[in-house]
DNA sequence: TTATTTTTTACTGTATACAAGTTGTATTTT
DNA sequence: AAAATACAACTTGTATACAGTAAAAAATAA
């Protein structure tokens, strides 16, 4: 068990990743310099550097001569957010139907098992976090550069919106998670058929799920087309 | 003129990313820690910062206890790239067509402007970055944090595929450039007239057009399918 | 000579010290 | 008492020095 510089900014970086995803720092958190480097044993240069690449990626908001903050959720980018998911994820998943390796199924196959344990057994942020690990591996699989960056921003928000109705309250919330487990199962098949078609129809559908399971939380009102499929689809 | 660190800072990274943009560093060049913070009057410590910020929006690939790279463009990231494209920048436009203010067109047409400017007398250099700008523009009209990721990534490698083909060789390119600059005068009177199904039919058209401009330069070996179009958006 | 090991050199990564900027508090002024 | 200013404490940004690591050069053995 090392424990280099190096291995402590990994540390570092995964454990902000993950107190982000999981909502224990809430959007809009300022990060305290000085604290994180004393508990991860890191001067700040290094600390800095992290700092600036999850900016980069998206979990950070970085203001100059002000702390960083965790990046916030505004009901627009909620809205924002519903535009974008279903033609990204429709594209990658359509990519990753027509390009995994067998190894990468392999691999989506066994976080789906972990999905499934948590669901039955673990807390909210384990379900938020083996569901997003899922999703990570479909996003290699497509091993497209060009949508991976919008697709892991997306990410970011689908695990911190997930953390709301991971923790189900009605007989219909708990339902749904099923039914999403239900979806990656499928999902797995369409790659591993190299069914492109189905498993961008199944990407329509995942996401449609989460929109409803959101709607029984925050969404007062509904989103009116489901945009973004139709310019891939349907060619002008 | 204030020449603090800061300003210097925001003057390195300026230099870095036109100069990427304009293959005046070529990808896959190292990047030189010492020479750059001597040119730049910066020690390495907002050096690296920069570098990590411009490795995570896509201009270098940073390696551990290696030098910062310029990010590569292999045929494969070509191919991605005409994949992801058309879809992207479709729905950006359709965004932009959607949410555009009065300012933000007032500034687009100003772009435009400039890129006609350098159409006439400037350096391929010139068109490339105005290019560039005004296709930015596009992209803070839409406001979808979701979607400018990808869509800056795209953006980079567009400048630089663009670069090979804004030295007009034939009549054929030549006549190209003028139609490209035809499609942004239409981009700007979809957005004005919020036509949303105009401006994603313009977006598709645009990048067929770049797709043509670059089949007569760069592909030897003219590739078999107009990929990017087809794989899409026929469900296999 | 050729292959392998050792040593040197150069560069990347980190820590610490310092400078610049921001925020909150106390004092002064009206 | 309220507002404005000045000061103090704290935080962020930068520079320099040092440690760790990889590549290159030199030296040794086959």
């Amino acid at each position: 068990m090392k424990d280099d510089p190096k291995s402590r900014k990994a540390d570092l970086m995964e454990h902000l990743k993950v107190s982000i995803l999981t909502l224990r720092f809430q959007p809009g958190t300022d990060l305290d310099e000085a604290l994180l480097s004393y508990e991860f044993g890191l001067s700040r240069t290094p600390l800095r550097e992290v700092f600036r690449q999850l900016g980069g990626e998206g979990y950070l908001d970085l203001r100059t001569n002000r702390s960083a903050r965790v990046s916030e959720m505004s009901h627009t980018t909620l809205r924002d957010f519903f535009l974008a998911a279903p033609m990204i994820y429709g594209a990658v998943l359509r990519l990753a139907a027509r390009n995994a390796t067998l190894a990468q199924i392999e691999d989506l196959k066994t976080a789906q098992l972990a999905f499934k344990s948590a669901l039955r057994s673990g807390s909210a942020a384990d379900r938020a976090l083996t569901n997003n690990r899922f999703h990570e591996l479909t996003g290699e699989m497509s091993g497209n550069v060009y949508l991976l960056p919008s697709f892991n921003r997306l990410l970011i928000d689908h695990a911190r919106i997930g953390m709301t109705f991971y923790r189900p309250q009605t007989a219909k919330m708990t339902e749904n998670l099923t039914e999403a487990s239900t979806q990656h199962d499928a999902i797995i098949a369409a790659i591993e058929a190299n069914d492109e078609a189905a498993a961008a129809q199944l990407a329509e559908e995942h996401w449609n799920l989460s929109r409803d399971q959101i709607e029984l939380f925050v969404m007062p009102d509904a989103l009116d087309v489901p945009l973004g499929l139709s310019p891939l689809s349907k060619p002008a």
